[in-house]
DNA sequence: CTGGCCCAGTTTGTGCACAATCTGGAGTGC
DNA sequence: GCACTCCAGATTGTGCACAAACTGGGCCAG
C-alpha cells in the first residue's frame, strides 16, 4: 500500500528535471490541505515525515518543508523533538477564526458593493460556474467536493473583489475554519448550506449588493452556531500543543 | 574572516543542549525582520544564506528555514536558483496592506470599545508605559526605536483588544507596510507620528472609544497619504519577482 | 502491588557533501 | 563591431548519514 514496488532504487530520485520542483511542494501543501478540510485527517492525527514522504514518493526534507508551511499557517502544530499533529484548535481559538472571518469578509462585501457596476461578464460566468459546480455536487451528496468548494466559494468572492492581500488572508482563514469545524461539529450538520451561497450569488448578479452583505453576516453566523464550541474535547493533545507552542520563557 | 580559529573543531556544533533551539530561530527571524522594518536592509537587498549564517553564528540549513518563514509572511522574496531577497512591493500590493490593516484594525477597535469599562488597571498601565517609551524615543530623536514602537504600539492595541488570530494577522501586515513604507516614503517624511499615538492612549484611557476609532482611521490614512504611490521603482527586480511568484501554469 | 528507573526502538533534528543552476565575462565567428 | 556561445566561479537545492530525543515496555526495589 506504501510503496507498490518492493525494489529500493525508486527512492532515488535526484530530479531529472527541476521545472516541477516548486509545483511538487505546494501540490503537496494543497493536498494535504484538502485532505485535512474534508476530514480525512481528523485534528489531532500525527503526521510522522516518513509516512507522508512514503505516501508522496518524495524525500522526507520536502515534507519537512511542507509541515513547516502548514505549520505557519496554524493548520499542522509542530511540537519540538515530537512530530507534527493536525491542528486542534481550542473553542477559544475557534471563535477568533470565525470573527476574524467575518471582519474580513465583511470588508470583502463592502468591496464588492464597491464595484462599478453591472459587473464585467466573466465575473458573473465565474459565479455563475461555481454555483453550478455546488448545484451538482449537492445533487451527487459529494460531500468532500461540497466542502471543499464551500472553502473555494467564499475565496472565489474574495478574488472578485480584487485585493489579493486580503485573499491570501482569507485562505488561510478558511483552512482553520475548517479544522474549527472538524473539530467542534455537531453530529448529523450539515455545515456550509450550499443554499446560502445560491442565495448570495443571485444577489450579486441580481445587482443587489446590500442583499449580499446580510446574507454574507447571516451565512458566517450560521456555520458558526452549528457548531458545539461548548463541548469539553479531549485535553491530552491541546495540553502538549498548547505548551510546546510558547517554550521559550525568556 | 569566515572561522576565527583555523582549526576546524570550531566548526562542529552539534548543539550542545537544544533548549536554545527554536528560541535561536525565532530570535533570527526577528532580528532579520527588524532589520528591515528599520530600512537596515532595504527593498531588493539580496540576503545570500551563507552571509547570514556567517553573520548570526549558525548554519545555512537555519538561515534556510527563517527565510522560509520570512517568504511566508512576504516580507522576504524567494526565486528559485536565485536566492532570498528583502521583498519590493508594488504599489498596489501597498495599497492593498494598508487597505487590509484598515480592515483589521477597525474590527480591532470595535473590539476595544466593547470591552467593560472602566478597562483593567494594568492594561491602562501597558499603554501608558508604551506612550512613556515612545516620548522618550521621539526626544531622543532615534528614529529606529521609533520606527520599532510605533509597530509595536499596534500590536499592542491589538492584544489588548484580545484576539490572538486578529493580533497575528495584524502582525503580518506591520511588517508588511513597513516594507512598503521604507520603498515608497517620500524624502522627509515623519512616517508615524507619535503625537497621533498619544492622542489615541489619551481617547482610550479617558473612556471615549469612539474618538479612539475615529483616530485610528485618521492615522492609518495618514501614514499611508505620506507615501508616494505613484513613484515607479525599479522593476528590474520585481519583473524577476512577479514571474518567479508564480511559474506555474497549471 | 506500586512506583520509579532504565533500556531498546523509533522518530525527529542537523551538519555535510555534492549536484544543479545561475551570473558575468571572455572568446570567437560573421 | 556585434551577437552568440561557452566556461569558470559562486550560490542555491537536495539527499544522506548520523546524532539527539522521545516513547513505551520491562525490570527492580520498596
Amino acid at each position: 500500500m506504501t510503496t507498490a514496488a518492493p525494489a529500493k532504487p525508486a527512492r532515488r530520485t535526484p530530479v531529472p528535471r527541476n521545472a516541477a520542483r516548486n509545483s511538487a511542494e505546494s501540490r503537496i501543501v494543497r493536498s494535504i490541505g484538502e485532505a485535512i478540510a474534508d476530514r480525512r485527517l481528523p485534528p489531532g492525527t500525527k503526521l510522522t515525515e516518513e509516512s507522508l514522504a512514503e505516501a508522496f514518493g518524495v524525500s522526507r526534507e520536502r515534507v519537512r518543508k511542507v509541515l513547516l508551511l502548514l505549520a505557519q499557517r496554524r493548520v499542522v502544530t509542530l511540537i519540538p523533538n515530537r512530530g507534527a499533529f493536525v491542528a486542534k484548535p481550542t473553542a477559544k481559538e475557534a471563535r477568533e477564526v470565525f470573527e476574524a472571518r467575518r471582519v474580513i469578509e465583511r470588508a470583502i462585501m463592502e468591496r464588492l458593493e464597491r464595484l462599478p457596476r453591472p459587473l464585467p461578464d466573466d465575473m458573473l460566468e465565474k459565479l455563475r460556474d461555481h454555483g453550478a459546480l455546488e448545484d451538482a455536487a449537492e445533487r451527487a451528496a459529494d460531500r468532500k467536493a461540497m466542502i471543499r468548494l464551500s472553502g473555494q466559494f467564499h475565496l472565489l468572492l474574495a478574488e472578485v473583489a480584487g485585493n489579493a492581500t486580503l485573499t491570501g488572508i482569507l485562505a488561510d482563514l478558511i483552512d482553520r475554519s475548517g479544522l474549527a469545524i472538524a473539530a467542534f461539529e455537531r453530529r448529523s450538520s450539515h455545515t456550509c448550506s450550499a443554499d446560502d451561497h445560491r442565495r448570495l450569488i443571485a444577489a450579486l448578479i441580481g445587482n443587489r449588493p446590500g442583499e449580499a452583505m446580510t446574507l454574507m453576516i447571516e451565512h458566517l453566523d450560521e456555520v458558526e452556531r452549528q457548531l458545539d464550541l461548548e463541548a469539553k474535547t479531549d485535553t491530552r493533545i491541546d495540553l502538549k500543543a498548547i505548551f510546546a507552542n510558547e517554550p521559550e520563557p525568556a
